[in-house]
DNA sequence: GTGAAAGCGCTAACAC
DNA sequence: GTGTTAGCGCTTTCAC
């Protein structure tokens, strides 16, 4: 039994050459049945395919990519993926990637801007044939002198595709639409009636969220609507702790507010739930919006209408974008995702 | 101005080559210097690495992994990173990964078995130093006769690591220990006085979910306690809906039960917001546990008591096996992970 | 301490 | 159609 034993990991890797061997045909040949390539007899492509199968032999990928021009693998540097928002745009940009037989490199930065930046360099060294910044970096409002140098280094010898906005380069950006998004909430909450809407959540350095309370104050404005600085000075995270503080703070002013729009739907379930804490009624006495459409939506009470951002078109759109440079397309500088409200029952007319 | 137009992609890759020339050194100084290989006279690294750094040049990480054995990449198939706990699991990996000068691989198989093979063919051509499989096929009670094949072909090549059981695979396998599991929520429920205790949530063909049900019957025919075989008989699945509807289901009953184990924290929701939906309270009138300790446990209200499994320790163990087994280092074929009960505001005493 | 040369496993001209 | 050959960019003996 003992000289049977699985000797695992143990065998010599086989090769190209091993199979050209036996199947007495020259490497190119398997070659071209591997890459499917033009220009074999059906009758000697059947016979190394079977060698193939019979070994169960995989091509090595390090050495196709020595080889070849495209790796074929796109690398994506995410803030957090445990955050619903990253988790749910990766998974999307796996499936069009798998579709366009691209494979994905996840980094995950956790807001660390030096992790960000050696991961930069990872995809550098990986070759991939580009690489997607998506939360971190290209979310500050006040873009990081140093990072720009490195993204634009990386730019030069790489595609990289941003999903925020940084000057100072010359990449192609994919972006949420962050204006459209606070037209749409204001639209609906003004259309059933409130007038008195604070926002929660959100950090100041952050360009989104700079974004829509600028233009959250324009439609106030357009409106002639006046509501307290408090309803939207204060800023703070991106959790749910914020949101209920926050909201704690909006409770205790002498005119509370009718509507509370929270960053994302993390502080927005912050908001729900001290108000119903409070004794009050969501959306009865308060209304609530949150941001990013999450799965949370969904198990919170009551159910949280939410901006939805299409995350199949938007995964969709950073890959065909990788695509069309790649196929030498004329790509617009900035693409502009649409948002859409999804309406739950977390808003009531006034 | 237009012939200092930036030359995106197009300059020709510098390599150790160009690099070897400018310093007047061979190319093996070069690499000398990139792996910090001893042997090298400081003048000659300095000189060389000062280069390097002029020109920024990053090794090419293929052409590394064609000549070294080791690539320093693991790759983790995952069901699905959108679940908060794969997402945990995940990024505490990665932490562990870095530490240990790995790099990570990841897919998402979506449940679907034909993704999880072609995914681990993906990571036998890529040469990743191992995989660790989290989740799909691993999870199923009764193993596909096809998956092991697979498995045991790629463990074959390489290392594969394991969370969960499948009979007829040699491989490593790092497992929370389920049983255990149970006996926390059991006795914690116990010890409040409850006897009247259901589950909802799971499938019958998933080994955990089966596991812990089975011991769920022990433990209470060890105490003598019988309960309507609707307590645990009804299979549902992973999301909020089947706990709210089989929650639904228990409060129909003419015996209600006075605790409630959701299967993971989103089932577990799902009965927390049924329950008071019916006007009772939690924990009031009934009593709700749920499992994963995810970031639900503190959105929702009231907080989640629930069962962690360490993640950290969770990570660093699967990435401490992998070390191991290159280390050649006496690997236990089972590691099982300790779980503990988080308890927060959802359980009462009876 | 340093360099020359072989090789890692594949693809892609280029011949035949 | 098929084989020969030359790389792809690195690491690593093995001389010196």
């Amino acid at each position: 039994m003992a000289d049977i034993e699985i000797k695992n990991n143990e065998e010599r890797k086989i090769t190209i050459y091993d199979i050209a061997r036996e199947a007495e045909v020259s490497p190119s040949t398997v070659s071209r049945v591997l890459t499917g390539a033009k220009g074999v007899s059906s009758a000697k492509r059947q016979l190394v395919q079977n060698i193939i199968d019979k070994y169960n032999f995989r091509p090595n990928a390090l050495a196709r990519g020595l080889s070849e021009t495209r790796r074929k693998a796109i690398g994506i540097i995410m803030a957090d993926v445990r955050n619903p928002f990253f988790a749910q745009l990766f998974v999307e940009c796996e499936r069009f990637a798998r579709e366009a037989g691209y494979s994905l490199l996840l980094e995950n930065s956790l807001g660390q801007q030096e992790i960000e930046e050696s991961q930069l360099m990872f995809m550098e060294e990986q070759r991939v044939d580009a690489v997607i910044l998506v939360g971190g970096g290209v979310d500050d409002l006040h873009s990081n002198s140093r990072f720009i140098d490195v993204v634009n280094r990386v730019n030069n010898s790489m595609p990289v595709i941003l999903t925020g906005r940084l000057d100072g380069t010359s990449c192609n950006q994919v972006r949420i639409d962050a204006i459209k998004t606070m037209d749409l909430v204001m639209e609906y909450l003004l259309e059933l009636g409130h007038k008195k809407i604070a926002i929660v959540g959100g950090t100041e350095d952050v360009t989104a969220s700079f974004e829509k309370r600028k233009r959250y104050l324009q439609i106030l404005s357009r409106y002639h609507i006046t509501v307290p600085s408090q309803y939207y000075e204060t800023y703070g995270g991106y959790d749910y702790e914020s949101g209920f503080e926050q909201t704690e703070h909006l409770l205790s002013l002498s005119d509370t507010p009718t509507a509370i729009i929270g960053i994302n739907d993390s502080a927005a379930i912050g908001a729900i739930n001290c108000i119903r804490e409070h004794g009050l009624d969501v959306p009865g006495d308060i209304s609530v919006v949150g941001y990013d459409n999450t799965s949370l939506c969904n198990l919170c009470v009551p159910k949280l209408t939410s901006i939805d951002y299409n995350y199949d078109n938007f995964a969709k759109t950073l890959i065909d974008t990788v695509e069309g440079i790649y196929a030498s397309k004329e790509i617009p500088p900035l693409q502009l995702i649409e948002p859409r409200l999804v309406i739950r029952d977390s808003c009531k007319k006034i």
